[in-house]
DNA sequence: TCAATTATGGTACAAATGTACCAGAATGGC
DNA sequence: GCCATTCTGGTACATTTGTACCATAATTGA
């Protein structure tokens, strides 16, 4: 079986990050085996011998790049709407590339049956930094649609503009409890 | 110029419409002049002709994707939640290929200056069917982020399910005005 | 140590794709 | 009716891609 090797591990994360920095230049259909080998800077056939098809290759990029989003989601402590703000500005608008192909990836997902637990466990990690209960689940919705939205018009485009539509979020929110 | 004529005309948007049943079937990736102009049942040539390049296609059909949805949300009389759970469910269920093939192109537009109109209006359009205010605004982002939750994964998958989530949406956007 | 497994890197090839080209048919304006 | 423009459909070709193959090196387990 191939990557049981610690060596081995290694190239094959180096290839999944690879995988992401592609996704991030050139879309979807800029992910072959010979862009992500000289992304990742190993020859074309260290591409093919870790992941035998193109397919195998973006569904581990998906499951790495969900693991980590969990963990980060995890990692948060109910932050202040600034705070939030802040964040999502971060997202949205330095590191926008990187989120379009996280979201890229995620699309992908929505083909595969196989692939609907991380999508399911990208969600449920969203609800829970937010506190639980119906509220959250409902600002859970609303900042998923936000983030879409700047990342599609590029508005709300200032961290202030940002921290004005979440609190409109989280008003309506805690109507809810 | 090509595409002058009313003949011309007709098989331009044949081939437009053409590509979002390919983009229904295989994705982003199946999109190529051969297989658009096959399902149109066109030569090759035709494609071609009419869409110089793959980028040309898929700009032009997401243009006409989103004067389609527009025109759909302002015949939309402001409707009770049951109607909208109706549609969600109906979206997201039974003509789910179709809509994921709309968001797959919608997010072509975010790698594209040129496209963030056609985004903005979309956008512009859905709140408007909801009424305008504050609330609203709100309600929009949470309904385009359970629509996207839904197409992850799956659930809620009753239209009683959905209608459930509807409902505190609109309690919570009602909060807001 | 040594044999078996795993990793490496190079090469080759068939299939698919974007794109250009062209000769002729249809169409439109005058 | 005539001519310029637009459209049609076919073909060809260079590139790119997925994928297979193989000889050799490295690593592992007993």
């Amino acid at each position: 079986m191939a990557g049981s090797t610690a060596k081995g591990e290694a190239r094959r994360t180096a290839l999944l990050d690879a995988v992401v920095r592609v996704l991030e230049r050139g879309g979807p259909g800029a992910v072959t085996h010979r862009a992500v080998a000289a992304e990742a800077g190993v020859p074309l056939a260290a591409a093919t011998y870790y992941f035998s098809n193109i397919d195998d290759l973006l569904v581990s990029a998906l499951l790495k790049a969900t693991e980590e989003q969990v963990e980060l989601f995890a990692r948060l402590e109910t932050p202040g709407i600034g705070e939030v703000a802040r964040m999502l500005h971060d997202w949205t608008h330095t590191r926008r590339a990187a989120v379009i192909a996280q979201y890229e990836l995620l699309f992908l997902a929505m083909r595969r049956e196989a692939l609907r637990d991380a999508a399911e466990r990208w969600y449920r990690a969203l609800e829970n930094a937010l506190g639980g209960g119906r509220g959250s689940r409902v600002a859970a919705l609303a900042i998923d649609g936000l983030v879409l939205r700047i990342l599609w018009s590029g508005e709300p485009s200032t961290v202030a503009g940002i921290e004005a539509a979440l609190a409109d979020i989280f008003e309506a929110a805690a109507a809810l409890g």
